[in-house]
DNA sequence: TTGCTCCTCACGTCACGTGAGGTGGC
DNA sequence: TTGCTCCTCACGTCACGTGAGGTGGC
């Protein structure tokens, strides 16, 4: 019989480890003193420990270890449970990769640099949206060329919702597709409520997008290259492929162009 | 300006996010109503918001968000933060294929035996330890060998301990080493305070061990075979390599040797 | 009037670490 | 008598999720 310091002497684990292990009834002493509560441990008792710490240490929860070590579990749920953690470890060293991967990208920016990138890139889930859009087709994907475009497109689409009485239920999104003979076909849409809608106007339910690379764009949209530069470089040292052309969702343009804010979104897969 | 589940839907964050940031005072509302308390928050916003998600997908906690973002770091602090962040994260991800190779070792093991091994390795430091010891020579390292050589060595050792005047401050310790002409060294070992030890008696300090894969093994040492191939068994199964024999520690061993408890612990390196 | 959004507490999470305050045996 | 070990609470951890209970504007 141990005392439980000598125990965990032994079990190279912490003495209020073992008091948890009682609590939780995953480790209960041989013998506990009526008078004083000490615990008692006998040596026998050291291999459950060691089962509970080898369990432990390949990442299951004390729950989970409890209805491995005392549960009745068939051979077949027990090999459902290993997977299940495999594919959990199997996430977790992708996740921690991926996460190094940022941090080395962050590493040479500041090196090269001398600051943090001031202008950071989130990768999120798109959900689906329904929009209302007008398109048309401009020369080619440069701001000079998209910018004539676009705009008269968006005054007459706002002009026909309002005929239509239909309110915008949330931003405008503008996004692009290649035309023939590299033009590209511009689409001037807006978030719309569920319903029906009446009129001259395109609706459409834009796809959601598993995994987008997004970037925040302060100002005109006449200086959208450096912010989507920045994005294209983030997206390749992140080890990112980028599919397509961003969608630019328009989250505020007040008076004052300077003071647009658009969110840059293009759809990213694992380069 | 953004009501707070506006702004949480494009930066794809929980309301409950955006409350706990103002709380901690790492993202406060442009504007909060004096009469009903309700946030709200400026589409420019939306790139710190980006910002501190940014950051916080690399890994960082809240408080080293908030000091990055908002502390005055120079250059060379941010440099060693994300050095720190990078040393971390290739932990993580070793330890996490650690424990993977860990989980498809024990779903081999399964589909061959039909159920998880019973008797469990764990890997763990051993501190230091001064012992008493004695030792002689054994022809081989077969268990039939050892036998015949130790017992009476532990008997004259227990003598000479309480001529002496001596107490055991723990367990027996019976380590091994390679003789010359296949023949083994046999050091009857156990554990003494730290004082002098007067008499015929040498004593010696056992280096601690940094990895020791370690099993408890139940029964008389003559039955150690199978206890010791498992541990070898494992050790090769988890991608590690023995170095020397095994150290077996007398936990408890009562009149009826059936009943002893041995742990047997074997230094590893990664393979 | 009914939904919808917003608000402020406040508990729960997971596996213990870390005191606080006190007792029993050498 | 002084250390040492043991005991039982009970708070703190980290970043929110999840109700409970209630209010304001269309």
């Amino acid at each position: 019989m141990f005392a439980i310091g000598d125990f965990a002497r032994h079990g190279r684990v912490s003495v209020r480890m073992l008091r948890h292990y009682d609590a939780i009834g995953l480790l209960r002493p041989a013998h506990v003193d009526p008078f004083t509560g000490y615990r008692h441990y006998t040596a026998a008792q050291l291999a459950r420990l060691n089962r509970i710490i080898a369990l432990k240490d390949l990442g299951f929860t004390l729950q989970q270890v409890h209805d491995i070590v005392d549960g009745t579990l068939s051979a077949d749920e027990l090999r459902g449970m290993l997977r299940l953690r495999r594919a959990e470890l199997e996430s977790a060293v992708a996740e921690s990769h991926a996460r190094l991967i940022g941090v080395e990208a962050r590493l040479r920016a500041i090196e090269r640099e001398g600051h943090m990138p001031s202008n950071d890139v989130v990768v999120k889930r798109i959900p689906a949206v329904r929009v209302a859009e007008l398109t048309a087709i401009a020369e080619s994907y440069e701001p000079g060329d998209i910018g004539p475009v676009i705009s008269p497109l968006y005054d007459e689409l706002l002009r026909r919702l309002e005929a239509a009485g239909v309110t915008p239920a949330g931003p405008g999104v503008a996004y692009y597709e290649d035309a023939a003979d590299g033009r590209i076909t511009v689409h001037a849409a807006i978030q719309v409520a569920g319903g029906e809608i009446k009129g001259d106007l395109a609706v459409r339910d834009l796809a959601p997008i598993t995994e987008a690379a997004t970037i925040v764009h302060r100002g005109s949209m006449d200086a959208v290259v450096p912010t989507g530069q920045a994005l294209a470089e983030w997206i390749d040292a992140n080890g990112y492929r980028a599919g397509g052309y961003a969608r630019e969702i328009n989250l505020e343009c007040p008076e004052n162009r300077d003071e647009c804010v658009t969110e840059l979104q293009v759809a990213v897969t694992r380069a």
